[in-house]
DNA sequence: TGTACATCAGTGAACGCGCGTTCACTGATGTAC
DNA sequence: TGTACATCAGTGAACGCGCGTTCACTGATGTAC
């Protein structure tokens, strides 16, 4: 049986997620889990109190293949390894972009979760680095020359796969049609853009 | 004299820069304009209304260069000429990706929006187009060789300068100073990255 | 020119509503003896 | 085993506050005759 603190974040997310956080009420949140909106405050000390905890405990981590994504590195061909991380970082994208974005819409909140984030020394750079930490390995690897524009290649790969996320949340994409197959195609010639300044 | 819908527009969008659309309420609005609430609804039918019209009336055009773009196309290096209208693209999402952002905590403001601007044939898929467009004119001058990978690359330099424009942001980097030099190299190392997938 | 009226940007005060939050209480479960 | 009490997730109802909005009114400006 499901907890009410976790019916609560569950609920919150869904919120957030379908009418967005302005429309986040405790009275919707607390119909979405199925409990009062006297039920949040056993869990929960405030309002801001339950989003912070919806960004830090159901948020997708930052992390790409759990972590291992430098093991891929030395394996494959790095044209095919890299279309592979560009969608999973799409992916990252559509999951926390719409209510990361949310966030500037108050700046005392999004001081707050920057307070938390920092504190456990993360941040959205950190996907950046992460794929710049996988180039290197490749480069350590001899598959990318040395000299390449390793920081610039990174930031052009998350920031192109931000922006189709953002576009596409734009239009209220959610579901995944016909749409898909140009946005994947987009996907992979960002790639083809930034792998001849990386060849060795 | 600033007309009255002037003030009211103009201290809207300073409440909504430095409070957040959260927090951007009728009396934060009305202080910041320096009119009494009331004052609001003689220029505005609500405060939807006032939000839409900031968003058209206050936030910078998608034109680069006031659409001239094209015509730097085969004038001057190409490298220098990225570099460039890179410059100018972050310039841009510094002045309206936060509001941009804010529109994502509600999904009917954002719904309205993105019918106030489709009527317009317009969009934030814009900015990409013209890139792609310029990358086009420069191929057509002989600087790009054919086959180059246009689109992604244009979805790559916009996307690096959203998503840095994003991450100084996040860390409300509002002023410039040593973090601009890292800033403008970044943006420099990401035009390093596209380069070769285009050179002729 | 003076007078009567229309227009309109503006105000202070009030309105009602929905929000976040608290209160007193209940019922189930655990536990000491 | 039965009894008395503690704990705790949960509720319905109420609270006060701040929000967006409206109201009756004012004073300045324009205009017809």
């Amino acid at each position: 049986m499901m907890s009410g603190r976790e019916k609560i974040l569950d609920g919150a997310l869904q919120v957030m997620r379908t009418r967005g956080l302005a429309r986040a009420t405790t009275k919707e949140i607390a119909r979405a889990a199925g409990l009062s909106e006297a039920a949040l405050y056993k869990h929960f000390q405030d309002k801001e109190d339950i989003f912070l905890c919806v960004l830090k405990e159901r948020l997708p981590p930052v992390t790409l293949f759990n972590g291992g994504i430098d093991e891929i590195a030395g394996t494959g061909d790095l044209a095919e390894n890299l279309r592979t991380i560009v969608r999973e970082i799409a992916h990252f994208y559509e999951e926390s972009l719409p209510i990361a974005m949310s966030l500037f819409s108050d700046s005392q909140l999004l001081a707050q979760h920057r307070r938390s984030v920092r504190a456990k020394h993360a941040g959205p750079e950190a996907l950046i680095d992460r794929v710049a930490g996988y180039l290197r390995a490749e480069q350590a690897c001899g598959k990318i020359r040395s000299g390449a524009p390793i920081d610039g290649a990174a930031a052009a790969l998350v920031g192109a796969c931000m922006h189709l996320s953002f576009l596409a949340r734009f239009d209220q994409i959610g579901k995944r049609t016909e749409r898909d197959s140009t946005y994947h195609h987009a996907l992979s010639e960002v790639v083809d853009a930034v792998l001849p300044g990386l060849a060795a």
